[in-house]
RNA sequence: GCGCCCGUAGCUCAACUGGAUAGAGCGUCUGACUACGGAUCAGAAGGUUGAGGGUUCGACUCCUUCCGGGCGUGCCA
């Protein structure tokens, strides 16, 4: 039984006996000890509709709840109307004798599926660190989400069609004719990174001169080979893995596209200008002041992106899902609203599609903003990155921040492998408590096996660690409803912080009092329960040692 | 111009989505083990939450007007 629960449903009996229909009961954590572990502020709330003053009203709930009073053991109105709640230390005591490896894990969407869509870069070139960010944050959220019992499609969606894998096809010919005719002109628009120069050399290495008047096809299906298996070791070394890849050109071929443009025409949503299609997107989105409608066939006959992306997502929604998450940058912050309202002019329901939208990066070393590393070519490569901080550091620094605000990494303190280094502070305190299980059996012997006292955890490092502990389910839900991997990691921070502390003031193996370090030992474990749960979650490992 | 996001300590960011005295890390200053890993711990200084107005028991959070920054803005994705 969780307290919050027990309080709730407590709080809920009185105030429907009192004539209150399925009353809206917050309670929340107060920072101030003082004010106990639990709060609710139902009183304020409803006081005024009966014409009753705060706290006099607290009183009343106070005397009308029933509680369990071994796990409560006070509860007490503040003058300005809150009710708080005090909760026994034998409560948490208990309740670290249920942490397991699935501490953390909820119910509350078992059964239901979940598709994630992130990444989604075209086999153009490499990951570069503007991916990075993303890639960090999806990981994350389709961890977040199975933990709360989603069963989750990883999903990536591309495009190797096109305009843009032409150019990328043009300029790897370029780059091989240049091997052979160093004077042999690179044209002005293609694509200038250096790994078409390594894919050209591939080719010459296995064909020679032979392919010299060759049209672009094999090198386009040679560029899409060579880019998806950079992406895809990239991917890898991030310890990301989707299981659905998704090919636009799918949409084609099975005639989706097709279908969706003529169930916009058929709604009035379309018409024809200038020789190409647009959509009524200002209808589609009320009408707003400078709406805009887009075009979504150009006079060329091509679909805009728009297109495809709403016959994907019709795809998507038909599979079924509880629950649909698309992840972009902020560079892509309107687009999504066209799209969405596209769809839903087609008639379906897009409530269940979540958007999230992440601001840019900037990386910046030793106070000075940094855009490449050692490359000719100017761009600052994932695969760099990864070899400069570490697959840990950059998810960690990736997903820390709120992802609606603009993130600055600092790649000076990300490289430093000391005590600045915040996910040394968290792995630490890992490695720490591995440490002492490690040396527990010296100590204790055949102790080790006996049942643990919890009793005799009393002090306020001990108490005040397994409080922590205790409310990292919480934690787990606020983060998915927020869809805000972040705080698992402040709070994280906390475990660790608390962990430390306890650490420093007491001895946990104490070769005189085995019983003690018996009890002091199971809490350490509990620790590290956590603190591994909350790892795997935000995409980080859970070192033994360091 | 318009749309979205942001503005919190010197710097980078939190703040349980409207709760009580706004918190961490870095930086600065001062301290702590002959002990399980000092990548640790204790303490100090540092704030008119960009500015003004509004909503209410209560605002960093919601509304509004400004100021400042990022991203986007009718046939690139």
């Amino acid at each position: 039984m969780y307290i919050k629960e027990h309080i709730l449903s407590s709080l809920r009996d009185v105030l429907t006996g009192l004539g209150i229909d399925s009353p809206d009961i917050e309670i929340l954590r107060p920072r101030d000890p003082s004010h106990g572990d639990l709060s609710t502020n139902v009183a304020m709330v409803y006081s005024k509709k009966l014409g009753r003053k705060p706290h006099d009203f607290a009183n009343e709930l106070i005397r009308k709840m029933e509680v369990n009073e071994d796990y409560i053991s006070a509860v007490k109105t503040a003058g300005s109307g809150f009710i708080n709640f005090f909760i026994s230390d034998d409560y948490y005591r208990d309740s670290i004798e249920k942490i397991d490896r699935n501490f953390g894990r909820l119910e509350i969407n078992s059964g239901k599926r979940a598709n994630v869509e992130w990444v989604s870069a075209n086999p153009t070139g490499p990951l570069h660190t503007g991916h990075g960010r993303q890639i960090a944050l999806g990981k994350a959220i389709a961890n977040l989400l199975e933990w709360t019992g989603y069963e989750v499609t990883r999903e990536y969606y591309y495009n190797d069609a096109g305009r843009q894998m032409e150019r990328l096809a043009e300029s790897v010919y370029a780059r091989y004719r240049q091997i052979i005719e160093p004077d042999y002109k690179f044209p002005e628009d293609a694509y200038h990174g250096d790994y078409v120069k390594e894919i050209a050399l591939e080719i010459f290495n296995e064909y020679d001169d032979r392919l010299i008047d060759s049209d672009n096809e094999i090198f386009r299906k040679k560029a899409e080979d060579w880019c998806f298996r950079s992406i895809r070791n990239t991917l890898d070394r991030m310890g990301v893995i989707h299981n659905v890849f998704f090919n636009e050109s799918s949409l084609y071929s099975s005639g989706k596209i097709e279908q969706v443009l003529e169930s916009f025409a058929e709604k009035n949503l379309s018409y024809e200008k200038d020789g190409a299609i647009w959509l009524k997107t200002s209808v589609l989105l009320g009408n707003k002041k400078d709406a805009q409608d887009k075009v979504i066939v150009k006079s060329t006959g091509e679909p805009t992106y728009r297109l495809p992306d709403m016959a994907y997502h019709v795809d998507k929604i038909k599979r079924g899902y509880d629950l649909i998450i698309d992840i972009f940058g902020s560079d892509h912050g309107d687009t999504y609203k066209e799209v969405l309202a596209g769809v839903k002019g087609l008639g379906y329901d897009v409530s269940n599609i979540r958007v999230i939208i992440h601001q840019m990066v900037t990386f910046v070393s030793n106070g000075q903003p940094v855009k490449m590393s050692k490359r000719s070519d100017n761009v600052y490569y994932l695969d760099d990155l990864l070899d400069d901080v570490g697959e840990d550091v950059a998810q960690f620094f990736f997903v820390m921040r709120s992802p609606n605000t603009h993130l600055e990494f600092d790649i000076s303190l990300a490289k430093e492998q000391s005590e600045k280094n915040p996910v040394f502070y968290l792995q630490y305190a890992h490695a720490r408590i591995c440490g002492i299980l490690r040396n527990a059996e010296n100590t204790l012997g055949d102790f080790l096996k006996a049942e643990a006292d919890t009793s005799r955890l009393n002090n306020a490092e001990e108490i005040q660690l397994m409080k922590t502990l205790a409310y990292f389910p919480e934690i787990v839900e606020s983060s998915y409803t927020t869809l805000e991997p972040h705080r698992i990691i402040t709070y994280l921070n906390e475990v660790a912080e608390n962990f430390h502390r306890f650490y420093h003031n007491h001895r946990v193996l104490d070769p005189d009092d085995k019983e003690l370090s018996q009890a002091r030992l199971k809490l350490c474990k509990a620790t590290k329960i956590v603190l591994a749960n909350g790892f795997e979650i935000i995409g980080i490992r859970a070192p033994e040692r360091m």
